[in-house]
DNA sequence: CTGTTAGCGCATTCAC
DNA sequence: GTGAATGCGCTAACAG
């Protein structure tokens, strides 16, 4: 069938065992010989066997990668870093998309596991680790991505978003709002409850108090954004002057809302978001957010889950990264008091 | 290390082969030693080595994934049809973004082929098949997807783009539009080219001459399509009222080009995109545009892909999708003359 | 129905 | 430096 090892050692008459030898670097060979299996290789159109290595050597080369919903822009976005990385070091990396359903990214992992992949990179669906337990009771390495999850004990790489919503609240505050309504995201995932513990922080820093009335809950999609507008309006009784949400995603449904019922932003009222997607510079206006380093997430993330694959290192690491915060045209000074809804 | 059959064969005091065809229903075996395997597996924690058997069985179970660019939303959705579908029918993906340069393709696609991969699907990078020849010469399947290119013989699902631009240009005209600019996508890139031959057609069924100065290249950015629109007004002379987009980010960035120059769309200047990607619905206004079957684009494309693994079709398919207008705000009544930019 | 045997393709001992 | 032998974990072929 394919051509192997012991093809191209018969073709230059040599054992196999050279011809791994020369392949890998893993001895010297005779420089002769060399060039002859080297010949022989190209003239056969020898191609090696991944998972016979593989199967030998007890370590496959895969990673797994374990998102929610790739298409969600920031997800694409850490996917793109973590494949950019895994290539880089010499991993392929297999996709798997759990929809945020808890049962399918058991599935997955149960699947990863088969397919002996050396490490995962996961952003977990759920609130628990329930999925994981089997993963890291093996001793296989795990690195988390943009959330925590309880009951894991791998790496993890996060964004510290409770000091990036704090920068946000204390630049909208500097603009004059007083009263900032608040979109945030499930409760139990943590980096949500990062950002709302943020907001909080953020208001009492400014010397406000915040109005548990003008904090409520999405699920980092547009249309709770868009849902949640008329909510805070009617909460904050004609004072509100800007919102703020937990994902772009959710501030641009917050924007199309503003401007739906034919306010305009950020004249009647500020929006922000969080995250920076690519979509974020291009609507208009352009949303001011906080910005999360996705490249270096992704990056970071792949090359801790390789160190602890390639053991160089033991101990678990737990990495946050900066936002920060980039100011645009959705935000702007408070109106005068009187001209809000 | 880790439990094998063998291990669990003692445990269950069978043999390896009967703990093999228990775990496969590859034949019959009796009920006794059936369950006393199964709890043995149980109790083992045992978890076969898909390295092992896909060594042994020649086949990998594992598909490649190449898209130019994961971040872009249509191959977001396309890798989301795709990942799904591999899944549901027992195939694990591996993910490759060629970040549209033909020297990484063609170093993913080698990557591919000693990982052994059953086959390929494929968005192509550049205009030509190049990064194939070697693939397809060796027997392996692949799928082309939204593009073909010279000289490949595999299988292809795109979508029908003449057509769709046909119905896009066709209610532009219905609704009074005669000098409509066109931004096209990169030439050589067969999508691209189709829609371009498709605009020219739709114009030429309504007895209107196309003029070749109101058709402009861009690479499906937001950028280009941002930067066309004053050389497509400079073009029209004052009489421009529409502009269609060969996608639907080029064409977010012509509303934004409209937009920032202080005109409205539609009520100066009508715009439309192409793919229906999710932000299209969601910016103000939203897009009229022609919706691409991404979903069923990716499992149709995995459907014959696995067909073709497992020997069940042999002749190459050529799939061509129907595309569906998508009426929305962006596009309303030509303006009267003299009104128009 | 079931066990024994063999081999997928490779890298790694171990001798020389 | 080099070749022969061994086994990674599994399933298929062959006897029984």
């Amino acid at each position: 069938m394919s051509v192997t090892v012991l093809d191209v050692a018969r073709a230059a008459g040599v054992s196999a065992s050279t011809v791994s030898r020369v392949l890998n670097g893993t001895a010297p060979v005779h420089p002769t010989k060399r060039r002859r299996v080297l010949q022989a290789v190209r003239r056969l159109g020898y191609e090696p066997n991944g998972l016979a290595r593989s199967l030998k050597q007890r370590k496959s080369l895969t990673l797994g990668l374990v998102v929610p919903d790739i298409t969600n822009p920031f997800f694409a976005e850490i996917a793109k870093g973590v494949e950019t990385a895994s290539h880089r070091l010499g991993y392929s990396l297999i996709l798997c998309n759990s929809g945020n359903a808890v049962e399918r990214e058991r599935r997955y992992l149960e699947v990863l596991r088969e397919r002996r992949v050396d490490g995962l990179v996961f952003v977990p669906a759920g609130r628990r680790g329930d999925a994981l337990r089997g993963w890291t009771a093996r001793g296989l390495p795990v690195v988390l991505m943009d959330r925590v999850v309880d009951g894991v004990t791998g790496d993890v790489v996060v964004t510290d978003n409770a000091f990036g919503m704090k920068l946000l609240v204390r630049h909208l505050v500097r603009l004059g709002h007083r009263t900032i309504g608040f979109i945030g995201g499930p409760r139990g995932v943590s980096s949500a409850d990062e950002r709302w513990a943020g907001f909080l922080d953020g208001l009492r820093d400014a010397g406000l108090t915040p109005d548990p009335r003008l904090m409520v809950r999405g699920d980092f999609t547009f249309e709770t954004g868009l849902r949640a507008v008329p909510v805070l309006s009617a909460a904050a009784r004609g004072r509100l002057s800007a919102v703020v949400a937990s994902s772009d995603v959710m501030a641009l449904g917050a924007m199309h809302a503003v401007h739906q019922r034919g306010d305009r932003v950020p004249d009647t009222v500020s929006v922000a978001g969080f995250d920076d997607i690519a979509a974020a510079s291009l609507v208009q206006p352009p949303l001011t957010t906080v910005a999360q380093p996705v490249r270096e997430i992704g990056e970071r993330a792949v090359e801790l889950l390789v160190g602890r694959v390639t053991g160089e290192r033991t101990r678990p690491s737990f990495v946050r990264l900066r936002p920060r915060l980039v100011v645009r045209k959705s935000t702007g000074p408070a109106p005068a008091a009187g001209a809000r809804p």
